[in-house]
DNA sequence: ATTTGGTCTGACCATTTGGTCAACACTGTT
DNA sequence: AACAGTGTTGACCAAATGGTCAGACCAAAT
């Protein structure tokens, strides 16, 4: 049962509105307007705010797991796959809100976290391709989880509370942009200059 | 005029309360109970909610601004300015939510941008600072722009977005805030191995 | 004792907003 | 034509919530 016209407009109206005004600001009446439909119609496709939220959250969570894959093939050499990966998220992040995300894990982790930890299954993939690095002595040795969460910081953090470094670097929102675009590369040098020897 | 004990008390609540849930989840009932007053006499000390939510918000951009002296001291040297820098600031996103920040920068960025920019004043003293030593040949020939953006990164993510990376962890959060407390040092090395030449 | 000025509150109001429902339209089937 | 199933909507409702107000309370000044 494939999606109608209608729910997929519902459903790209409704990213839109939760993204820019979180799932507390968002009104269902601007979401209806937004998908060119009645309010009573979008209840009757999804019955209630939570369900279509829920919907969004979902999707979105999805769409971070390909990205996942690149630590387990086994062709390109290590700062390939950081650069790849590093390019990967930051691109995500750009075209989808994680502040969002976080903001939503933040005020309902009760419903949230379980969804979320659905996608994941084993070991981090990372940490278990850095382990395989270390062992045969080609990386530097050293915590991988550190080296883990600083990477998801450097590639999240700008996309995520860009108005706070934008004026710390006294630069205009037009101009940010410009920058991180640059900076994209520039932090995947850094990553990988943390991980050699 | 310095503030009374009620009124000590309400900010002292609204800033919880704020934090907790955010300005449209804030509401100014719990907010007077958390206080141990009426909401009538809330909203006799500060009128509205918007009111209030900026006194709290001007109140947290002030907390940022004394350790950005750090920079501007001649005492130390680099790297030990960088590790209390580090150390200062992740302290701070541990006390106080940086979520909240980012969440209402984003929410009402016309009314809040301007506060935080009164704060502001001549170039960034970070960038200041690193272009000094570069000049003398002491540090890594790099753009400090790139440098101070994954700086805020490193210490201001983890504390913003726990939920997914305690997850991406494989940690409960008990565990993550354990791990994060070790991760403050390791962060300080990554970003002085950074620099160095 | 009375007044005055500040503090505090229960009761109330106006608005917003998620959600419901009866009625209507449209399409395909008998 | 009659019927059934699916979409669609304007009108409406109940609850939540920011904010108001007349009056109570109380300490200090007169």
């Amino acid at each position: 049962m494939e999606p109608t016209d209608t729910e997929k407009s519902i459903l790209k109206a409704a990213t839109l509105v939760f993204e820019r005004d979180g799932f507390l600001g968002a009104r269902m009446q601007v979401i209806a307007d937004e998908a060119g439909i009645s309010k009573a119609s979008l209840h009757y496709y999804f019955r209630t705010k939570e369900k279509l939220f829920d919907r969004i959250f979902d999707d979105y969570t999805a769409s971070i797991v390909p990205l996942l894959s690149t630590w387990e093939d086994g062709t390109d050499d290590w700062q390939a796959k950081v650069r790849h990966f590093v390019k990967g998220l930051m691109k995500l992040f750009s075209e989808s809100s994680l502040l969002f995300m976080a903001q939503e894990l933040h005020r309902d982790p009760e419903n949230l976290e379980p969804r979320m930890a659905k996608r994941r299954q084993g070991p981090n993939p990372f940490i278990t391709y850095y382990e395989g690095l270390r062992a045969k002595g080609l990386v530097r040795d050293t915590d991988p989880r550190t080296l883990l969460v600083a990477m998801q910081s450097i590639c999240a953090y700008p996309s995520m509370n860009p108005k706070m470094l934008a004026g710390s670097l006294r630069m205009n929102s037009k101009e940010y942009n410009a920058f991180i675009t640059s900076y994209a590369d520039d932090a995947a040098d850094l990553l990988v200059r943390m991980m050699q020897k």
